[in-house]
DNA sequence: GTCTATACCCGGATAGAC
DNA sequence: GTCTATCCGGGTATAGAC
């Protein structure tokens, strides 16, 4: 009695959820051949369907990215969530959002250039922006400790934080950081500590503009 | 007596440097449909060459992308250049080189997002790194006078500013900062005080690792 | 829901004439 | 150095059978 786990990609197949197949080959393929190189019949070939089958579940290509963009929100969602729960202190639990900002864009490459670097028209798809909503959310509310009340300088110390986060996650996939766990836990490391000084030095966010 | 400059894109002609016009049309283009649209043949049909014409001058199509890359950080640089001459005290010239490059960003977008997001092997194109290299030394060279010849704390700080401007930029470009002179302004303002902030705790860059 | 088959378009790249 | 002509491969999307 044959695993239906233990099919071949190759079998030519009804699949129990075509649609979340077509996800996961999705995400796999973005992995080796990077997102601009993503094509709907390379997916369908993997899955051993016709290059028709996904017009069943997707009307257009850019639906299917849309679709994982979503799923990529929430696993990004959920890797921040732990440093949130962990740290009490609310310079060590941004410092911690940071950290696992940069791992995730090292640990879900593919996904992570999808969110930011693929050009995805997400005005198109309103889902992509509510599935960032909590994203965003989780540094407001954790900032909010750090700035007495202050929606401004909370909303300023939010930004810079995730500027910070971000940059340093695109200086460790596209930059001189090198490769390996050593560069990725560099990379997280230097986040981590930036976000400690831009929250030491928080007041000068709202200071006078600095010249022009 | 016709103009030369006066020629219309579709008359056929001998360019005088069809090289150069190349990547002028090149920069149009990415700037109309993407770095990620971009095409060898829309390129010569815009030039009114044929499609064959850009292969006496590049043998593949991204030898064309890597001499646009080289000319966009000669800009880059080119823009970064007056904050760093106009100010003298270190903390604001770094802040001025951030605001600079936000600005830079979002002015010529097509070349940023070349440099950035297009995912060009810059491995396969030495001149391409030669070419970011006085934009990382000015960044390296102009905060040396904070760190007090501390190396380590140099690189450190250089790195921060640098992610801080790029998630700015980036943030800029994709997220939700609007669009408009205003947005760009307020981005590059951000960028700014955030590098003081960072200038102000940079102690902290040195410090013992934050939790895990 | 998935198949086969196909129409269509486009880009990269080369050969050989001028 | 540029042209004309062409080959090749690949992707998107649709029609219609099962």
């Amino acid at each position: 009695m044959p695993n239906p786990s233990a099919h071949r990609k190759r079998d030519r197949y009804h699949y129990g959820d075509l649609r979340a197949a077509l996800i996961g080959a999705a995400i796999e393929l973005m992995g080796e051949r990077g997102v601009r190189n993503f094509s709907l019949a390379e997916v369908s070939r993997r899955l051993g369907v016709a290059v028709s089958a996904p017009y069943a579940h997707f009307a257009e290509r850019d639906d299917l990215l849309a679709a994982v963009a979503v799923q990529a929100y929430q696993l990004f969602y959920a890797a921040l969530a732990p440093a949130i729960e962990q740290f009490s202190d609310p310079a060590d639990r941004l410092a911690g959002m940071a950290r696992s900002y940069v791992r995730f864009a090292s640990a879900h490459r593919p996904l992570f250039e999808l969110l930011y670097t693929a050009g995805l028209d997400k005005s198109r798809y309103p889902e992509i922006e509510a599935a960032e909503q909590p994203l965003v959310a989780a540094f407001l509310d954790c900032v909010h400790a750090l700035c007495d009340g202050n929606e401004a300088l909370s909303h300023d110390l939010a930004t810079a934080v995730e500027a910070d986060a971000h940059g340093h996650a695109m200086a460790l996939l596209y930059g001189d950081f090198g490769q390996g766990d050593i560069a990725v836990e560099e990379a997280a490391d230097r986040a981590a500590r930036a976000t400690l000084a831009l929250v030491a030095g928080r007041q000068l966010l709202r200071s006078s503009p600095p010249p022009a």
